[in-house]
DNA sequence: GAGTCATATTAGTAGTGACTAATATGATTG
DNA sequence: CAATCATATTAGTCACTACTAATATGACTC
């Protein structure tokens, strides 16, 4: 699975936001998710897998207890890809195109 | 179908490649795709048509043709779930600071 | 207007991936 | 060691999405 496929999923979007912010066991996360999106524990465990798998996530052995933190190298090539379309059309925009993508940009609302 | 499923899929990422960096038509694009990926006419206008609904793209008619260009609104979602994500692991990770401030910084280049 | 070119749409099909239920592994506790 | 807690794995099912084939739309040309 590639670093897109693996940002398509919304329950992994989700995980990755949690394992951001501070290292979480796993089963923090299955209570997050089962709670916000109804799944069970071995969905969550198999997510948390694809993670690892695909460099997204780090884990950390605590007792039987395993503690998931953001990997930042799984989003290297999701970052080279982006900067390469950016750079692209970058320069083919004129001031006039980068006002209106100013305005639009600044009308969009955080998640 | 939102934005991180719109670019899991390689057909349409590799369309955008190509309209990112200019202005194509629709048999140009079925042209690359189609030798590229083995798929039909059909197929890559489906493609298209995501990415016209999905702020990816813009067209403009020119007689029977219609020509594809990128259209940078549709990446709004995700450069700013990726920024929010950066903002909350960057504090931990002094090394890549220096990296992930480039990146903002040519994020705000093309605003 | 008939024919052709360029593209879009529709209906139906097949493969992938996300899920559950059940089970396995492995650490902790009594 | 038995029981339990925490997590991972496996097998099987179902839904979604990307695809093809066929057809429709719409713009040029003669």
């Amino acid at each position: 699975m590639n670093a897109f496929d693996v940002l398509s999923d919304p329950v992994r979007r989700r995980t990755l936001e949690l394992i951001s912010q501070k290292e979480h066991a796993s089963g923090e996360i299955v209570k997050v998710v089962e709670a916000e999106f109804g799944i069970s524990q071995s969905a969550v465990s198999q997510h948390l897998r694809i993670l690892r798998d695909t460099g997204f996530a780090k884990v950390r052995k605590d007792g039987a207890k395993r503690c998931y933190e953001i990997d930042p190298s799984g989003f290297d090539d999701v970052n080279d890809w982006l900067d390469q379309l950016r750079h692209f059309w970058a320069s083919k925009m004129d001031a006039l195109a980068t006002e209106i993508e100013r305005g639009k940009q600044s009308d969009k609302a955080l998640r």
